[in-house]
DNA sequence: GTAATCAGTATAACAGAGTATACCAACTAT
DNA sequence: ATAGTTGGTATACTCTGTTATACTGATTAC
C-alpha cells in the first residue's frame, strides 16, 4: 500500500532506477550481439590465433561446417572478422579479428573464469 | 601476479593446445549455463534487489510472463534463485539470489560495459 | 585409383526457445 | 460494479538456431 509505495521511492532514491533500466538495456544489447551458442567461441578461437577455416572448425568441439560458414559470414558482414583470400594454389582463407572484435575478450575470459570456476565446484560437490 | 598470469595465458595459446581446449570447454559451459535471452537480465534484476514476480518482469524489457515463470522455476531447481512465499494475505512471493547465482556478478558487469561502449560507438559512427 | 585435405554449399528436417493471448483466484481501490 | 494488482498457468503457435548428411572442385599423397 502506501507504505510498498514509500520503500519504491526510498529504493528509487538509493539504485537510481533509470541508471538501471539503463544497464538492463545495455545488457540486452550485448546478449543480442553475441547471442547464441557460437559466436564467443569463434571469436575466442580466432583471438587465438586460428586463421584457417578447418582450424577453427576443429578448436570448436561440436561445431558443424555448416553452423561455422554462416557465423563467419555473418560476423564478416558486420565487421567483427576480417576474411582475406591468399591466391596460392590452392587458394587459402584466412579469418582475422577485427580491433572491434577483441573488445569481447574481457567478456570471454570473464566466461572462462566462470567456466573453471563451476567445473572445480562441480568437482568439489560431493552429492549428487 | 596478474601480469604474469596473462603471460602464461598467451604463451599457452602459442604453445599449450591443451590449455586452449580447456579453456574452450569452460567457455562453452558457460554458454550453456546462462544461454538463452532471459537468464543474466534476470539475474541482474534480482541481484539488483528486484524480488517480486511483477517487479522483476517490468524491470525486463520484453520479457513475457511464461518465460520469466519458466526461467524462474528453472534457475530455482538448479539453485541459482531462492523461492520463498510469505504467508500474508494475500501471499507473497519473494525471488532471492543464491551466493552461487552471484557468481555470475563479473560476467554482467563486463557485458554492461560491452553494451554501453557499444552504444557509443554506434552514435559517435557517422555512416549508416 | 583411392583417399585425404581444404573451404565451403545444398537440402532437409527437428527441437525447443520464444511469442501471443487468454485465463484463474484472491484481493484492493474508486 | 468496474478496473486494477499479484503470481502465475494453459494453449497454441512461430521461428530460427541447430543438426545431419551429402556433395563440390581443386590439390596432394600413397
Amino acid at each position: 500500500m502506501q507504505d510498498e509505495k514509500r520503500q519504491e521511492m526510498a529504493k528509487g532514491v538509493l539504485s537510481n532506477p533509470r541508471n538501471q533500466r539503463q544497464e538492463v538495456q545495455a545488457l540486452q544489447d550485448t546478449i543480442y550481439v553475441i547471442g547464441g551458442k557460437w559466436r564467443l567461441p569463434i571469436i575466442n578461437s580466432i583471438c587465438n590465433g586460428n586463421k584457417r577455416f578447418r582450424d577453427i572448425e576443429r578448436s570448436i568441439p561440436g561445431i558443424t561446417t555448416r553452423m561455422l560458414s554462416r557465423e563467419l559470414k555473418d560476423m564478416e558482414a558486420n565487421q567483427l572478422i576480417r576474411r582475406t583470400v591468399i591466391p596460392t594454389i590452392p587458394v587459402a582463407v584466412e579469418y582475422t579479428a577485427t580491433e572491434y572484435c577483441q573488445s569481447f575478450g574481457d567478456i570471454i575470459l570473464e566466461m572462462i573464469k566462470w567456466g573453471k570456476q563451476h567445473k572445480e565446484r562441480i568437482i568439489h560437490t560431493t552429492d549428487q
